[in-house]
DNA sequence: TTGTATGCGTTATCAC
DNA sequence: GTGATAACGCATACAA
């Protein structure tokens, strides 16, 4: 009816189909909400003029109303980079079948979480809150999100008795990593290795500890020596110049155990280009997480395998579990771990 | 004050700030918003209680009335992964500062976009949409997106007269690709190379289109014979499968040009570990991105760069740019490309 | 099965 | 500078 009709254009709402279709507002709400009773050819009608016109529920909208965003947090650092994009990518299509709709964040890299990005996200109000983190204490989120229950993942000790009223409430993914440790390092043990070094994470971090401690037991019940720690943080570079290190002025090992794949890298490359020994003939090594690049004939890693859809299902059962009952306590789901034989020790 | 007064926690209201402060809800909500008027001391003392109650501004609440949702919807496919892990990472963080948050959508690998996640997109409301993807056309997003004007990646050709009156309306983050593409072939020709492969992309890829014309214009100005393409899809695994296929069964080439970092280092891995070739002595490598894998020493890529901070800022300016002027015709930022020498050309 | 009335938490408009 | 009031677009309780 104007000169021009599609310049800035806006979108249509649910009073513009309902008046199309000769029915009310409420009939509109109804027909794009499954559980509701509204007569099927109307139901039907009702959703082809919503096409037609382009119609979809403002979400800001519905949220405000049901307390439900379909919005799910993710936070992540930048350490591990590798292995959390590949989750992230995982877990986004995983959540999307869901009809949910992933909001991601990222903290600063030491270790503190910024509570001025924290109020930003609960502003949004997510469903959930996936920490990958391992900068923001379960009782600081719990704190700043109200209704969305957060989920944690957490390394249990074998053994350990397990506190499992959670307080403050938060949801957990357990991840077991004894059997892929110790498989791993029974391989280094057939192959003839003793001194068996650790390339280390970021010291702060939970994941980089349970492993280091994890292993230590491991190695202590095969009656291994303890293993040397070689400091990292993780990253690529910080293994390389680590590992260089420690066989140029140190004692060197005759494998390494890496806490993570990227570092695994690091260690070989170190090895190879810079210090000229062979990998696994002269020393080792092990990575953990079996990222894509694992496979990759340059490296072709033995690596402790975390088996992605498993943990990205598991996730996505906790968020669904929770929402449908969030008043229950403390939810978990666990994962195992395993070892993938390829290359690097032999 | 209550028995139990942490159970289901639910959210502090502006409402409630406004009574433990003695003033009226408007006023809390002005507190919040930087170009209001309000005595400075009000707003002190609002901001302080605010913060005493945990409560933060309900993002839907506001967005249902400003028309702002803060959200910035990023569509990205699979092919590409570590590129774009990588620029999500920093845009991520850009926008963080900007005030956004990014919510993710990915889209199928067959180049053919879903309109069911279109629409569930579009039910949030994002601020922007960045279409990393190329299976939407703007057309079709646009008719999807109401308010927000979606941003493409473009490639422009040299010389090329630009049909600045994009219709539909996007705005658009124009990379020029020759003078990196010009300086990785004058350093492989200075070196030698005559036969030049290239190893492409997905051949629906508009981003692998474009380098090929540039690479082929660029070969025959400098009098060299056009590059026979070698056919890969982005990964690593096509690209290593492709290069072991072309020089066992086909006529090899002195050097190859991979459209991304991924698939050189495919290439690499399969001359040197499946072929018994040296790089760069047998066969040079030149890749495309410069992604953070490309300086480890296993590859150590010569490889044309894309800034990636210069491409954030281009791409939060794009943003900022056509919030602050809904109605100016499609906004262009440009990008140049270069050359990284590194140790695959030599 | 359907429609009416009410409210979700916030910002915009308009008075004062 | 400040406060009352009306939207924003939708889902829910209730009545029919």
């Amino acid at each position: 009816m104007s000169d021009k009709d599609d310049a800035p254009r806006s979108r249509a709402t649910a009073e513009m189909v309902a008046a199309r279709a000769n029915v009310s507002r409420v009939a509109v709400s109804r027909a794009f909400n499954p559980h509701t009773s509204l007569k099927p050819e109307k139901r039907e009608l009702i959703l082809r003029i919503a096409k037609e016109l382009d119609y979809t529920p403002d979400r800001a909208a519905r949220a405000l109303v049901s307390g439900r965003s379909h919005l799910i947090a993710i936070i992540v650092p930048d350490v591990y980079a590798h292995w959390e994009s590949q989750e992230i990518d995982a877990l986004t299509t995983a959540l999307q079948h869901e009809g949910f709709a992933t909001l991601l964040f990222k903290t600063r890299t030491d270790y503190s979480m910024d509570e001025q990005l924290l109020a930003t996200m609960r502003g949004h109000n997510p469903d959930s809150v996936i920490a990958f983190v391992e900068n923001v204490k379960p009782s600081t989120l719990a704190r700043f999100m109200g209704r969305a229950v957060p989920i944690y993942v957490h390394y249990p000790a074998p053994g350990a008795t397990d506190d499992s009223v959670s307080n403050p409430l938060h949801d957990r993914l357990n991840v077991l990593q004894w059997d892929g440790i110790d498989q791993a390092v029974a391989l280094l043990q057939g192959y003839g290795a003793r001194r068996i070094a650790y390339l280390s994470g970021a010291p702060e971090s939970r994941a980089n500890t349970s492993r280091q401690h994890t292993l230590e037991e491991v190695m202590a019940r095969r009656g291994l020596p303890p293993p040397v720690v070689v400091k990292g943080d993780f990253s690529y570079d910080a293994a390389y110049r680590a590992t260089v290190n420690f066989f140029r002025v140190g004692d060197g090992a005759d494998a390494v155990f890496a806490v993570n794949d990227v570092g695994a890298f690091g260690v070989i490359d170190a090895l190879r280009h810079e210090l000229g020994l062979r990998v696994p003939e002269d020393v080792k090594v092990v990575g953990f997480d079996d990222i894509a690049q694992s496979h990759w004939k340059s490296y072709n890693l033995t690596t402790v395998k975390f088996d992605l859809d498993e943990r990205v299902n598991a996730l996505v059962r906790l968020i669904l579990r929770r929402l449908n009952n969030p008043a229950a306590p403390g939810l978990q789901e666990t994962l195992n771990t395993r070892l993938i034989v390829r290359g690097t020790v032999g």
